[in-house]
RNA sequence: GGAGGAGUGGCCGAGUGGUCGAAGGCGGCGGUCUUGAAAACCGUUGUGCGAGAGCACCGGGGGUUCGAAUCCCUCCUCCUCCGCCA
């Protein structure tokens, strides 16, 4: 990315629009009507349609629902700039007419009344058949890339690759919560006195080696071509919306509560809905491409519905930590990217020496924002299974039409819509119970792996 | 939190009810001139929808009016000062 252009002090509003990574922007405020609605999206088009069908058959009728509405609002639109057209004709009359008080300028007017009732009671019912199609377009998932394998669930997602092997130990491995708690590093108990169930603290060399990851992190990242970026962690719904993380899954949001609802916040579920919302109603100069960015944030979670799952330890919170990576790119290099992105995030794990699984998630697994996703998941040897550690997806133009996030080829040319990616690298909780069960001695302290030992300054716990 | 001020095209900036998608300047593009460049001069130059005629857009939303960039309400954003804080 190019270095943006220091600011000047009392530089105004206005000329700090002349960012070089812009080649026009674009005003909107938030709240408009249909920033991504403009045109048919590319996931109904015929020749996609038969991969938005594999997300399941609830996908057709909404489908079904939303091209009825939309064809609706398509002939109103005609119908209505007809009589616009009209109205415009005649208000050209009036404006003409040079005695305001001639019985000639009085019928006009009435005429003119009459048309401007009919434009007003047109835009109505225009703005409520584009609400519907909106509403129905929000809830439509992304269609899932070709090389996207079949399948209803986890159990039929691909491996396509696994690094390092499982670490072998003479004697029967703990997991995390007995390694942590008998190392006076992990108490759960005294979490649930400030903050209940789901909350872990992190104390002494644990806590250390949390913020020894977490930086850890972000210099390979930075060191790899990725902008560190501390964004905000109280977020607005539109932005939410932009990522596709609202309106559908409102319930696994953390929200503030306030007097008034334009007040309200949800607590950021992952650095990606700050990060990818940098961009959202710009056109980005294409020689800026492609734009990267990392981040670290706290992480806030509801988990609606995981009552039950991975109720010991830190492995499912209601808040946790993660750095994670984003790209903005040009559609032709969004698959080729997806590779690289998930080579950084498999870089972390590299360099800590964990051993891990590559999984390339079938359709019934897939997110509803993604066009393909690979998990990465890490060995634990307490649970004897690999566990996430990582996601990394390419969204194609699903969120960049949300958030409308753009580009444009060459100087003249059309803006088209830009893909985003992102991916953790990684949750850095999950890598911290990693380390704990991969890296444990049979006196129950944990050896820190070689590249964090710079970091935290100690070689055990 | 309190008191003021402001948001118009890539940028600056005019426009306080109709002929305004919007003067003028800068920048960009094309041309004339030039060996070349600069200067000067001429022309051109927003976005989206639509097959097209056409329609929409002056921070967002709403209102007044036959008619709104212009008047009113509201929200957002930014600026200045005060207070508080990290």
């Amino acid at each position: 990315m190019a270095p943006r252009r220091p600011r000047e002090p009392r530089e105004s509003v206005r000329s700090r629009r002349r960012d070089p990574q812009l080649a026009r922007s674009v005003k909107r405020q938030y709240g408009s009507a249909l920033p991504f609605l403009t045109r048919t999206p590319k996931m109904l088009d015929p020749e996609r349609l038969g991969d938005v069908l594999r997300r399941g058959p609830a996908v057709k009728e909404q489908v079904d629902a939303f091209r009825a509405l939309d064809a609706e609002r398509r002939a109103l639109q005609h119908q209505l700039d007809a009589v616009r057209s009209q109205r415009n004709a005649a208000n050209d009359g009036m404006a003409r007419i040079a005695d305001k008080k001639s019985d000639d300028f009085a019928r006009m007017r009435d005429g003119l009344r009459a048309l401007s009732t009919e434009v007003k009671e047109g835009e109505a019912r225009l703005a409520e058949l584009e609400a519907g199609a909106r509403a129905k377009l929000l809830y439509l998932p992304n269609a899932p890339h070709a090389s996207v394998p079949d399948g209803a669930g986890e159990q039929e997602n691909r491996i396509v690759s696994v690094w390092g092997e499982k670490p072998t130990f003479a004697f029967a491995p703990k997991d995390h919560v007995d390694l942590g708690v008998g190392r006076g590093i992990l108490d759960f108990e005294r979490a649930a006195k400030m903050s209940g169930a789901r909350f872990t603290v992190v104390m002494g060399k644990g806590a250390k080696l949390m913020r020894s990851l977490l930086a850890f992190m972000l210099d390979v990242h930075t060191e790899r071509g990725y902008t560190e970026v501390w964004p905000p962690v109280l977020i607005k719904r539109h932005a939410m919306e932009g990522t596709g993380q609202l309106p559908k899954f409102e319930d696994d949001a953390f929200k503030t509560s306030a007097a008034r609802p334009e007040d309200e916040y949800f607590l950021c579920p992952t650095a990606e809905v700050p990060l990818t919302n940098l961009h959202r109603e710009e056109i980005l100069e294409a020689s800026a491409l492609p734009i990267r960015y990392t981040a670290y944030t706290a992480c806030f979670r509801a988990e609606a519905g995981a009552y039950g799952k991975d109720t010991r330890g830190m492995i499912r919170q209601h808040q946790f930590d993660k750095v994670e990576v984003v790209k903005f790119v040009r559609p032709e290099t969004s698959y080729a990217e997806l590779e690289l992105l998930r080579g950084d995030a498999e870089e972390i794990l590299r360099r800590l020496g964990l051993h891990y699984r590559v999984s390339l998630l079938c359709s019934g697994d897939l997110g509803f924002s993604s066009a393909k996703t690979y998990d990465l998941e890490v060995w634990l040897p307490g649970q004897d299974a690999f566990r996430e550690i990582s996601s990394c997806s390419n969204f194609e133009d699903f969120q960049a039409r949300r958030a409308m996030i753009r580009y444009r080829p060459a100087p003249g040319e059309k803006a088209r819509h830009v893909h985003t990616l992102n991916g953790s690298g990684l949750a850095i909780g999950r890598t911290l119970v990693a380390i704990l069960e991969q890296y444990q001695d049979e006196d129950g302290t944990i050896r820190v792996p070689d590249a964090l030992v710079p970091y935290t300054r100690f070689d055990r716990v």
